[in-house]
DNA sequence: AATGAAGTTAAACAGTTGTTTCAAACGGTG
DNA sequence: CACCGTTTGAAACAACTGTTTAACTTCATT
């Protein structure tokens, strides 16, 4: 009974090495990110802790208190982890669309593999729940935002905002489709050609003139005949 | 024991109204869809196939293979409600391109709301079971071929298999981001501009258009200045 | 009518789930 | 040291999971 009024807000501390809440919210963050909230049990997050099973109870109530403090957790560190791109003053449209396509597919796919963190907040953004919401607005609607500005930039003011949106989504969703059905694509095409082609430098090159040319701001890909 | 032989195939007779094999069938790839394998239990599935638990292991031996089977039939389901358009010899390779277009999109994002089939692959896609292979060579990986034959008839053979197929993807990305990121992509833009610029018909215009401009069959979407 | 396989049922099984309990241990403060 | 709020621990809880059992119905075939 004493102990509800701790669960609404924890221990001030946090991320320690050996604080328990951080090695729980960190713990939970792999497991809910590898599973899914369901698959994933209070049991296998708290041996992973190296915690009681009562710890996630205790420090967050229950189970999905648990998983929206994760989500938030999550994409709090991968913003810090690959913060977007900053410019000085008067640098290049086209530049600044390269540098966020890269940035980007970095943030999606890793340097390796990606890291739990991703896929944590991909499974919130297939299968929308409650941690959504926040998702969306603290962290993807903001680089949006500079997307669209950037695409604003490059075509001088000509575009509407709608506009400019519906080509920032199809910046998004050259980039989406490499994270989201990575294993698809890599049956689709041989390992080798991944290899030379689909590794996350060459996309971003390959994606930004792909925009570029049906802006009109380069050549196209293919010439007439 | 002797009903052991039964679950390998199962009656012979399928899809009738009173064909309990196929109730189920229909009633778990509903429920997989929606909750996923692990969230989906077998009492609801029967509950939903107005059968008894005991039939889901009489009929398909266990869960698991319950999934396999019920992915198979969805993906057979959903190539027959949306099949590949066929064209008359000498259609204009744009033609094609956009009437491919716009039947992926339909196909992916249905009429009114995706049906459970399209909900059901894409978790398969998303996160790659046993089933997924053969979803790639039977669902995805012919209707893959067919856009790149597209584009390669597009660009008279100027393009190596390799940049055909990286295209294709180019292709494929902007639409399946609104499938599989619909959600978060209502977020991000107003709902009535949503009904005007992100409805299948203007989408499939749209992306047509965007790839055109990008391979240098169509002016670019901004003029230079 | 008798047979026996095919199909269906309610009940039970063993295992796992999220959650709770309550006692022990901790760590500062009087 | 004794006190007290906070944290940890092992064990138990009730509910639910997939699966199995064994009795029962159906029904074409002999």
């Amino acid at each position: 009974m004493a102990s509800i009024s701790i669960q609404k807000a924890g221990p001030i501390v946090s991320e320690g090495q050996d604080d328990p809440r951080g090695r729980i919210l960190s713990a939970a963050g792999q497991e809910f990110a590898e599973k899914g909230f369901e698959a994933a049990t209070i049991r296998d997050i708290c041996t992973l802790a190296t915690v009681n099973v009562a710890a996630v109870n205790y420090y967050f109530g229950d189970k999905h208190r648990l998983y929206i403090e994760s989500v938030r957790h999550a994409h709090e560190e991968r913003s810090q982890q690959v913060p977007l791109p900053e410019w000085p003053e008067g640098t290049q449209p086209v530049k600044k669309l390269r540098d966020f396509v890269g940035n980007m597919l970095q943030r999606m796919l890793g340097f390796d593999h990606p890291p739990w963190q991703v896929r944590l907040m991909l499974r919130e953004i297939l299968h929308p729940t409650d941690a959504c919401r926040e998702l969306v607005e603290d962290y993807i609607r903001p680089h949006f935002t500079v997307l669209c500005s950037i695409l604003d930039e490059l075509t001088d003011g000509e575009m509407s905002p709608a506009e400019l949106r519906r080509i920032g989504l199809s910046v998004v969703g050259q980039c989406f489709l490499y994270r989201a059905a990575g294993d698809v694509v890599d049956m689709l095409i041989p390992p080798n050609e991944k290899k030379n082609l689909h590794n996350p430098v060459e996309l971003a090159d390959y994606i930004t003139s792909f925009c570029l040319a049906a802006l009109g701001k380069q050549a196209p890909l293919s010439v007439e005949v």
